[in-house]
DNA sequence: GGTTTGCTACGAAATTATTCGTAGATGTCC
DNA sequence: GGACATCTACGAATAATTTCGTAGCAAACC
């Protein structure tokens, strides 16, 4: 599945606030961005039938959750990225988001290590 | 500017053949896929309206270049991923590409450099 | 010079995503 | 029980993207 921006933005509140009702996720939303209840309620209706959410409908107000999880949404959105905006050059991707934008000191450390890792894992290459 | 799927394919056409005329960008592009040519007409001409092209017209087959540079073009794209996909993470998105993607040893040492100089120019973090 | 070929421009259909209004059902509160 | 609030379902308008057919013009070709 390749999730909409509108989507993503449902996913996130459920995968960060966990099993949420259409008028929590609506309030998540509302803090950021302007849009009406019944958009969102629309918006989740059609991601239960695409698959992406779970529905349980003991209650009158339905509670929804993430079908997917973060990790393999994202690694799916990374995939489709690289092949599109970097024809499929993953390490040009990694130098341009490097160069651009502030990481921390530990973050910079974590990534060196996993290059590490990756480095000791492959001396054919 | 946030250029649309079909809009990179062209862009991406331009940026690796240079200045060149619809039926030439239609002939790579049906490499890989399949389109007529009055598609690939009406999607450079729509994309030389919006500014992304530019468009010299003194022969009768007009030809088109690129208007925005491949780096600036990725750099637009890349803050937009980063935003909708990892909500603002820069270094989750480098760690979940490079677990993700192979990377030969020389790209790897690319990195690990770049990563160093980004280290020693900003103690600060 | 008439036919064929190749090009642009234009309109419009098809598709997908986003948005919201309204209707109908159900629950809540005096 | 009646008024009000809240929820779902549904239809439909709007917008953006992609697609292609057709028309009109210019060039090239016997």
């Amino acid at each position: 599945m390749k999730p909409t921006d509108s989507e993503l933005e449902i996913l996130h509140v459920l995968w960060t606030s966990g099993p949420s009702t259409v008028r929590q996720v609506h309030e998540a939303l509302s803090q950021s961005r302007d849009l009406g209840y019944t958009t969102a309620l629309k918006l989740m209706q059609i991601m239960h039938e695409k698959g992406l959410l779970t529905r349980e409908e003991s209650n009158r107000s339905h509670t929804y959750a993430a079908a997917v999880t973060e990790e393999e949404t994202q690694r799916g959105l990374v995939d489709r990225f690289v092949e599109t905006a970097f024809r499929g050059s993953a390490s040009k991707l990694v130098m341009q988001v490097l160069g651009q934008h502030k990481a921390s000191r530990q973050e910079l450390d974590e990534i060196k290590k996993l290059l590490n890792q990756i480095n000791s894992s492959d001396e054919s290459n």
